[in-house]
DNA sequence: TTGTAAGCGTTATCAA
DNA sequence: TTGATAACGCTTACAA
């Protein structure tokens, strides 16, 4: 592990100048002997570039920061398996920042861009602060923020359409014939919440279905939230045919309670979650979801960012990536149900 | 977005040199009024630190990688919550590798060392080849190595004691009556997944059962690839009742073509994972999974390198992380079901 | 206590 | 085509 040799080390053993080093390796026009003499020398001392030293001549890191919430978050580890090769094909590296939702880190992260440290950031915060926007202007490199932000924002911004997934999902669930349906939300004040817990109500108004505030439940957006949240349900509102839940982890807790009371799912209470993970598809029954297009819009934040990052200036941009909605066995039932790799084969004889 | 100022633009506004500047922001001694002059200074700015030039001078990125496989394999995850936590806390950056399983790639990151844009490096390689060996014993960082090395590799190494999680996994399924255990393992040319199959036969051995080449079954270490696997082995051996699967996703797909095939899990097969991913909660019936402390193998590595990174020399260590056999209904039937949290009610009247 | 100046490893300008 | 030299923004002897 001794001290690596440098353009200087090179330079000396190869009787040029560090200039003439530096222009071999940066492919500029050089005599063929003096490039044949340097790539010797090179490669005897398994010279590598230090990146350090280049990023502070260059003003260019190459590499790009996400921040995200949570990593345990299937939605977000979405984002971040599709981000991550198109950085990787563009020639960056990813420092990854897990804020814990505390809107302080995610300052601490947009106030760390001072440092230098990336070229660019990558931001889905879960509320978006007085704070955050103050610090997004004065950002001193291209952000691109996954979520909405409000109206006029002077920042690239690719955002989920919860309101047409919440909507989806309603109208799925009123045509299989449910009309108690429920919602099982996350705290409204973050934005995916306030979002979806509106949506909800105007499409049960659009549906003329009568509003009953019983039928909406809040907690957190983890699997014991879901859970609890259920069980308050199913007591005060024992007709219930239908959960909307505003994500998979929230659903599991409730085919959990659901399971345990005996209510068979999708007969008795339907169920759909929202984002489409991994888990959806893992549990029994599957669970239909709304896809709010993690991964596309993991994508699509990379793909601005590098452009940003690569072209410049230019008004910013909104990227709005349509919802999708997947059904699978917890609203249609075991037709609907399994990996498609499976040809289900049943006592009545299915195919 | 313009140009930071600089500790030079400090020094002009506050009427003192580049040295005290520096000198107030590390806190080092200095007249009181020279330390307001300057803070004041820095403050109107908005002056930060450039970490690039500060790295450069001071040989410290504050920066740590972790290479991993696969972003989206929930075992690299778990260990990615632990690090990124320990790492965090100790002023250490997080810059993410996804290698895909490509050994080239691997060989690159260890490579990559060279341009010094991290102190040091985690690493979790699927395949240990010669490259790596050489490639590790000439790293110029300090590297951990999660998963196992061969003896004697000069390099911390964190491992999973998989022979011993086969081991439990093997004896609890004899001890529920099982004698027909099949094992759909992963490929053999991988450190896991040699481990795996070799403790299995082991395990079978020394319980006197009948070893039956029919009952190993060998694909990739996905869904579809346990869904295969198991498919043929129904065909081949209709009398299985129980399935050893090397890890989660497998034993998922396992539970997709049992179910097809109207087999009751664990009435008539029981099925054990590996891993204990967040997926073996998910999934119905929730999977029995052996867990081989991803996430304290994660954080034993963080520690490990720390110490490196702040201490220094010394001996290269191996801590063995042992495993730990987690029962769920896929072995134990719907009685050691469901979440804590859920009471279970059926229709029998349980508690 | 403070300022001057060297140096970290590059890239890039300007003469030669 | 090449070499000497000046940055990039910071830390740190060494002198004052």
């Amino acid at each position: 592990m001794a001290d690596g040799p440098t353009i200087n080390t090179i330079a000396e053993r190869a009787g040029v100048s560090i200039a003439s080093v530096s222009r071999v390796l940066n492919g500029l026009p050089t005599r063929q002997e003096t490039e044949r003499k340097v790539m010797a020398a090179a490669d005897e001392l398994g010279y590598v570039r230090n990146a350090v030293a280049r990023s502070l001549k260059s003003r260019r890191t190459h590499q790009v920061a996400f921040a995200m919430a949570d990593v345990g978050n299937p939605a977000y580890l979405a984002m971040l398996r599709q981000i991550q090769p198109v950085l990787k094909a563009a020639g960056y590296r990813l420092v990854l920042h897990s804020t814990d939702a505390v809107a302080a880190d995610e300052i601490d992260v947009l106030h760390s861009l001072g440092e230098r440290y990336v070229d660019g950031l990558i931001m889905s915060p879960l509320r978006v602060t007085e704070t955050h926007l103050e610090m997004l202007a004065a950002a001193r490199a291209p952000v691109v923020i996954i979520g909405s932000v409000p109206e006029g924002t002077r920042v690239d911004n690719v955002r989920a359409d919860s309101h047409t997934g919440v909507r989806l999902a309603i109208d799925h669930l009123h045509t299989l014939g449910r009309r108690r349906i429920a919602m099982i939300n996350g705290p409204v004040d973050t934005v995916p919440g306030a979002a979806r817990g509106a949506a909800y109500r105007e499409a049960l108004g659009d549906l003329g279905l009568r509003h009953d505030e019983a039928l909406v439940r809040i907690g957190d957006f983890y699997r014991p939230d879901g859970a609890r949240a259920v069980a308050d349900l199913l007591e005060r509102v024992p007709d219930v045919d239908a959960l909307m839940c505003a994500n998979d982890l929230i659903a599991l807790g409730a085919l959990d309670v659901l399971r345990a009371a005996g209510r068979r799912v999708p007969e008795d209470v339907a169920v759909v979650g929202m984002d489409d993970t991994d888990l959806a598809a893992a549990s029994w029954p599957s669970l239909t979801s709304v896809s709010l297009g993690s991964a596309e819009r993991g994508k699509a934040a990379a793909e601005l960012l590098l452009e940003r990052l690569q072209g410049g200036g230019g008004e910013p941009r909104v990227v709005t990536v349509p919802p999708r909605l997947v059904v699978r066995a917890s609203t249609a039932g075991f037709e609907a149900a399994g990996p498609e790799y499976v040809h289900h084969h049943r006592e009545e004889g299915g195919k």
